[in-house]
DNA sequence: TATGAAAGACTAACTAA
DNA sequence: TTAGTTAGTCTTTCATA
C-alpha cells in the first residue's frame, strides 16, 4: 500500500468503472500497472469487491442491536447479512454489539425487518435510526 | 423497478463488473436490455455509483455526532463528506443528528477524526464506536 | 513496455408490443 | 411511442514477448 495504490482506489471509489488505460493517465503510470495492482489488491483483499451504491428503497435505516451476553455475534451476524434488505452487518463495540444497514422500500419494510431482528433468540433488544439523507465520502 | 431490475441489482452488487451479456443470460434477457435498464438506473440514480467496497485502512469505526439545534446539518454534512478517511455521512433520526463512517489507518487515525469533527463549530458531542467486523449483504 | 488477439461495450437500425 | 433485439464497429483488457 502505497501512494499509487491509494491513487488508484480514490479513482475506484469514485467510479469503478473507469477504463484502466484512463486510472493510469489521472495517477501517472502505465496501464499494467493499474492492472497488476487492482488484481493484487483483490488478491490482498484490500479491495473487497467490486459493487454499486445504490438507492433502491426509498427508506434507509441503521438497526443497532444488543444480543445476550452468552452469544458469539458472528453466527447471527452471517444470517441476518442474508436478508433481503441488509446492506451490510457491523459488529461493533459500544451499547449495542451489532448494527444494521438496511434499505427497504417503505418504513414497513423497515418494521418487518425490527420484527424479524426481535423474534431472533440471541436478540435481547434493538434501536432503530432511520437515514434522513446520505453524503458519498 | 420491476423483477428484472432487482434481478440486475443483485448481480451488480454482488460483482458490479459482470459482463451485460453474462447478467443477461442470468436473468433470462438480452445483452442491450440490460445496458438499457442499468443505464435507465443511473438516470433515476436508483444506482447512485459504480465503486469498490475497500479494507484500506486496519479500523473502521462510525462516529456519532451531535450538534447545535439551531443548525442545518447539510453544511457540516457535505464538509465532512469530503475528509479523507470518512466513507459516507448520514444524517439520522434518533439521540444524534449524524453518523459518520471512517475507515482509517490505526486508531490514531480515528482519534484525529474524532478531534476535527469535535473541533467543529457546530458539533455539541460525539460518540463513537468501533467496528469489529463486517458482513456484507 | 509494447503489441495484438479476444472479450466486451456501444451505435444504430430494426421489430414488436 | 416505448422497450427489446441484433449486427457491426470501436474500446478495453490481458497475455505474450
Amino acid at each position: 500500500m502505497d501512494e499509487l495504490d491509494r491513487a488508484i482506489l480514490d479513482v475506484l471509489r469514485r467510479d469503478s468503472r473507469t477504463p484502466y488505460t484512463e486510472i493510469a493517465d489521472e495517477v501517472g503510470t502505465s496501464e499494467g500497472t493499474v492492472r497488476n495492482r487492482v488484481e493484487r489488491m483483490m488478491d490482498d483483499e484490500v479491495i473487497e469487491r467490486f459493487t454499486i451504491a445504490t438507492r433502491t428503497g426509498n427508506v434507509k435505516a441503521m438497526i443497532e442491536i444488543s444480543v445476550a451476553v452468552d452469544v458469539d455475534t458472528e453466527g447471527i451476524s452471517e444470517r441476518m447479512a442474508e436478508w433481503e434488505e441488509v446492506d451490510f452487518v457491523w459488529m461493533v463495540s459500544g451499547e449495542q454489539d451489532v448494527v444494521l444497514g438496511v434499505d427497504a422500500a417503505d418504513t414497513r419494510g423497515v418494521n418487518d425487518l425490527i420484527t424479524k431482528a426481535r423474534n431472533q433468540e440471541e436478540v435481547v433488544s434493538t434501536k432503530t435510526r432511520l437515514i434522513l439523507d446520505e453524503q458519498l465520502g
